[in-house]
This record gives C-alpha cells, sequence and structure tokens, in this order.
DNA sequence: GAATAGCTACACTGATCGGTGTACCCTGGG
DNA sequence: CCCAGGGTACACCGATCAGTGTAGCTATTC
C-alpha cells in the first residue's frame, strides 16, 4: 500500500483532480455492477483512492451515482451535439449525410459504453430515483438530443432537401428509426451487434425515413 | 387448485401450489426491487411462504430469477398473440384497426406491470445474465412478438389493404413507431404516460406506417 | 394408524457493505 | 519552521442477506 509513494511515476496524492478520478470510476463500476452491486469499496479501488475520500466529496452512494449520471449525460449530449454540427450543418447529398450522421451516431454509443452501461442501470432504477432528478437527467441526456436535432432538420427542410411539417416528429422518427433500433437490440451496445448489422439497420433506417420526408419529385 | 375445498379463510397450507404464488411474488419483488436489492426473504413474505419452501423448488435467487423471467415472457406473448389475433385477423378499416391494435398493446404492457417491471431489471443485468438465458428470454418475449406479427400483415398486404414487400422489416416499423415509442417515453409504464399521450402517439405512429405502406391511390 | 411428502418456524453462519472515526502523512504557503 | 488542507490506511459498527439445518406440523395415502 506504501510502494507507490516512493519514488516518482505514480501521480498519487499530487492532483486536487481526485474528483475526476472517482468520477470515472464510479461511472465505470456503477456501470459494470449496477447500482446496488457496486460497493464504496470498489469505486474507491478502481479510482485509486480511498474510500474516506469519495465521502468527503460525496455525502451519499447515491449522491455520487446521480453526479456521476447527470455528468456522463452531459458528456454524451456534447458529443452528439458536435456530431450533428459536423454532418447536418451543410448537406451535400441527402442521403448520404444522413447515413453517415446517423452511423456517427450510434458509433457515439459504442465510445461511452461505461455511460450506456450506467443508462441501463438508471432505466431499472427509475422509480426509486429522486423525480427531479430524473427530469433532469432526461433533460440533460436522452430530450436533449432529440429537440437539439429538430433545428437541424428544419433547416434543410427550409433549403428544400425534405419536406417537413412537425421538426420534432421528424426527428423522432429519425432516431427511432436508426438509433433506438439499434439500441434496443443491442441494449445500448452491451450485447454489441456485428459492425455490418448496425450498417444495415442504419441504412435501411435512414432510407425508409426519407420515404417520409423526400420531397416528391424533382425540388432539387 | 384445492383452496377451494376447505371452508376456512385461510388458505395457507393446502395447496401446493405454492409455485404459483412463489412465482407471482418473485415477479412483483424482482420487479419491484431489482435483482440485488430483492431479497429472497421479502419473495417469500410475499408468497406467504416459507423461504426454506423456496429453496426446495428453486437452487438459487437467479435461479428463481430466470425462470420467473421465461414464464413471464410466455405469458405476455401469448397475451400480445390473442390481441394480433382479435384484431388483424379480419380488417375492416385498415387504420382503425391498426390503431385499436396497437392501443391494446399497449395496454397490455401496462396490464403486466410487474413483468415489464422485470424487464427493465433483465436489461440492467444483461451482461450478467448466462447467454443461452438471454437468448431464450428474447426469443420467448420481445424477438417472438416481432416474428408472429410479420404474418400478420403479409397477408394484409396480399389482400391488398397494405404494400409490403419485407414484412418483418414492417412490422418492425409499426412497433418501433408505436410500442417502442411509448415504452421509450414511460420506461416500460413504470413512469405511467397519459393516456391522451399515448393516444396520440399510438395514431400518429400508425398514421406514419401507412404513409409508409398505404398503396398510392384506389386498390381497394 | 402409520408412513410419506410438503410446508413452516426458527436459528444460525459467513460474507458483504455503507458509513464513520481516527491517527497519520504529505505538500505547499507564509 | 510550522501550519492547514487534503489524502490515506485501517479498524470498526450495524445491518442485510443468501443459503442451510432441523425439528415439528398437517394432510393424504395406503
Amino acid at each position: 500500500m506504501e510502494n507507490k509513494h516512493q519514488k516518482a511515476q505514480v501521480t498519487h496524492y499530487v492532483m486536487p483532480d481526485k474528483r475526476a478520478a472517482i468520477v470515472r470510476a464510479a461511472r465505470a463500476v456503477f456501470g459494470r455492477e449496477g447500482y446496488t452491486r457496486a460497493s464504496v469499496d470498489a469505486i474507491a479501488a478502481e479510482a485509486r483512492v480511498s474510500k474516506r475520500t469519495i465521502y468527503n466529496h460525496y455525502t451519499d452512494k447515491e449522491q455520487l451515482f446521480l453526479s456521476v449520471a447527470l455528468a456522463g449525460a452531459a458528456d454524451v449530449t456534447k458529443a452528439i451535439g458536435e456530431i450533428m454540427e459536423r454532418h447536418l450543418r451543410k448537406i451535400v447529398d441527402i442521403e448520404e449525410d444522413l447515413i453517415a450522421f446517423s452511423l456517427d451516431r450510434v458509433a457515439a454509443i459504442r465510445a461511452f459504453p461505461d455511460h450506456f452501461a450506467l443508462v441501463r442501470t438508471i432505466e431499472a432504477e427509475v422509480t426509486r430515483l429522486p423525480p427531479d432528478m430524473l427530469e433532469a437527467w432526461k433533460e440533460a441526456g436522452p430530450l436533449s438530443a432529440h429537440i437539439r436535432l429538430a433545428p437541424y432538420l428544419r433547416k434543410i427542410a427550409e433549403r428544400g432537401s425534405l419536406v417537413i411539417d412537425d421538426a420534432e416528429e421528424a426527428a423522432n422518427h429519425l432516431t427511432l428509426l436508426t438509433v433506438t433500433d439499434v439500441n434496443q437490440r443491442s441494449f445500448y451496445g452491451a450485447i454489441p451487434l456485428p459492425q455490418e448489422q448496425v450498417d444495415e439497420i442504419v441504412t435501411k433506417g435512414v432510407r425508409t425515413f426519407l420515404r417520409l420526408y423526400l420531397p416528391p419529385s424533382g425540388t432539387r
């Protein structure tokens, strides 16, 4: 236990970014084990931090969990926002761009495996969560992704590439036909789908979406 | 089964359908508390049964859980099969019938609250489940609902009310646009949606489905 | 009326875990 | 040089829980 502060390399007691280490570890352990199974001792070990330190930063196991859940949702929302901006700001080929966007969006889920494992835990614990916390989480996470997609679609429709009257509904449809379908089959990536299957679902999903929203003929 | 030939109220040690009582109680407690939180003592109490009896019927907490999960999936699949048969055998008005079907299908979820609470637990524990058990559960439950819907749609298409080339894909689309949407927003009914909102989602979902699959003009 | 099968009550073990208290240690600042 | 703040190691408490063992009860069957 003392072997770390010996010579050097192990940047241990150096940073007050203990907090960040705790958050990362908690995300991993909560995701891996679920809320009840996850022991604070295990989180402390994974964070290379003493259990006492955790309780100096957080009053509760529950508060730690909620804090981590909210932070993760914000991270993911931000990442997805960037993906939207990257693919949907300028449309070249509507089908290609929507497919590329959706593939990246799906890939984002697999880029945050710990967080989405934790999402499954949240959904399981949903009845035991403080209602205001649940609301806050929904808004920081899943809801915000929806709401932020709509304006992009609206703008694309204004340029004439799509025919949309209810942009939020359209956003919902695109999400259901791609991300939700993949998530449901892969349990948010916990039981991963082969990439080719993901490609197929997303491609077909976007094409189906376009059957709903593509202008009838040659409006450019 | 045997509880009737006794006069008195407390139908306690009368029946060997202890098993049924245990299953019901386990479903409720597992659903309410999640796998880890649920204590075998609590299940025994809820089943009005001694803990020892549970361990005489099931080797394990885990085996009990899996057994209950499989049985519940079968129950729900059967119920949904009946709903399909009731609404989709004979089509009168395709829109009305699909809406009525989907509303009943959504209602079925709220008719088995314990089971779907347990579904959320399964999804959370998915990485800790024996893979063959997960496969068996998927096939007894969610997958089978999909697969059994497709033939109905195919038959409807043969009669000319819909234009479908891939019936399984169409079934998937109908499910995504109605049941999945509702489930996702309500966490499988754990945080219930107001009925009017359910009606709206389902109605719009079916109409969107019909935009995809309704024959172009007057093919009767 | 005896045996059998299923159930119950109850006590117990071993382990885990949330949370706390405490004495000590390291570091940087004045 | 000393002090304060944050970290650590460690021991501890009380509670919960899976699972077992056992002795005794009840009803049915032969």
